[in-house]
DNA sequence: ATCGTTAAATAACTAGAGGTACGAAAAGGT
DNA sequence: ACCTTTTCGTACCTCTAGTTATTTAACGAT
């Protein structure tokens, strides 16, 4: 609408630009990134492979886009249920449940595109990549205040900050590849509430 | 020398099927196994293409054989720490050092294999995919046999097997993921001791 | 009407992948 | 000396990836 109203001249543009983020997003998540060509994505949307190329400039470009979508959809809630002011172990069991839900009524594949590109960030191009730090970063940065937070209410071990960031970025990570590997999320859920529940302060030891 | 000796007939082999395989173990590892063509390996190896195809059949058939040699290199020793009768701890312990040896001092590359080709079996071949699942299965019964046994001597959380098998194969994996990632040895290993120390059983509530 | 501007789509190009046909070469057997 | 067996390696094939040159179409402005 913006830039519709801004440059009207020219011939009207015809390709849906979301439409093929949605698209490419579904697709990367659905069979990995690697196997999923601008072909597929052209023959999926209709789209021409120039009109492709003239909205995100490469393949990367594509890839970066899709990342962002999906930055959106899935990693946002995650920051979301970390930043809601609650108990610690409240955080963690909505984390649990947002990683372990059965994507697949809502229509969406599982396992989770971010950690498949991570795994195969060597073959991603250089957008890509950087945006995969930046969300890492933000991940991080996340964990760590939580944690900080939930130390001071007393909620949360003895363990330094910083580590215990990096464990939980593991678990999820961890969680995304059994899911891929066909365990069942019950077990996935059970394996994370071991994972994380050792992170909460024991309550009969408050005293420490 | 055995085969040779049997068949001794025709051109003699020129091909020295352990220095592809090597050569190509090396280079999977190095690069990601998706991201090193047969093409490569003739080049670095100096083999012809058809030699190498009369060799291992395919591509897949390659990769097979790397993994192969990749699991003695790599993963029986971890299954052999696993086998080893000595205290939970300590099992934990050489586990914790294995995995965050510096390889570089050795020549060898950072991240592990069997964890790369996990996250991209959907890249690879069948014969290379079976050979994957059999390896992590064989990764989670050691790991099971390993948590019953210390169990029994009442070295071990009160967690049940497959979970904790499950935990620990997760805490490898992340491991591996974040030496990928440019963490520190030093990190990734507080990481694992925070993970794997909690399912050790407390000492002091040893009657549980 | 026509001109510049923007986007459309067909049809190519390049590079590299996995894979193979085929004739030459090197050995033992007769 | 010749045949059989086995391996060799050059040169090719096919396919698909990412990417682009080029011509044509659809608009607002003049």
């Amino acid at each position: 609408m913006n830039e519709k109203s801004i440059s009207a001249r020219g011939r009207p543009k015809k390709l849906n630009r979301d439409h093929v983020v949605q698209t490419a997003l579904l697709q990367y998540w659905l069979d990995g990134p690697a196997n999923v060509s601008i072909n597929d994505i052209c023959k999926l949307t209709g789209a021409s492979k120039p009109s492709v190329y003239r909205e995100f400039g490469s393949d990367d470009g594509l890839k970066k886009s899709a990342l962002d979508a999906y930055h959106s959809l899935a990693i946002k809630p995650v920051i979301e249920i970390l930043e809601t002011d609650q108990h610690a172990s409240d955080t963690i069991e909505a984390l649990i449940g947002f990683i372990t839900q059965d994507r697949t009524r809502l229509g969406l594949p599982q396992g989770c595109l971010f950690a498949m590109m991570r795994a195969q960030s060597k073959q991603l191009g250089p957008s890509t990549c950087a945006k995969l730090s930046q969300m890492r970063l933000e991940l991080l940065n996340t964990y760590s205040a939580w944690i900080t937070r939930s130390k001071l209410r007393g909620e949360f071990a003895d363990i330094p900050t910083d580590i215990a960031a990096l464990f939980f970025d593991a678990q999820h990570g961890g969680a995304m590849r059994m899911q891929r590997e066909g365990v069942s999320n019950d077990d996935v859920a059970n394996v994370l509430e071991v994972a994380f529940k050792m992170t909460v302060a024991e309550a009969s030891t408050s005293g420490r």
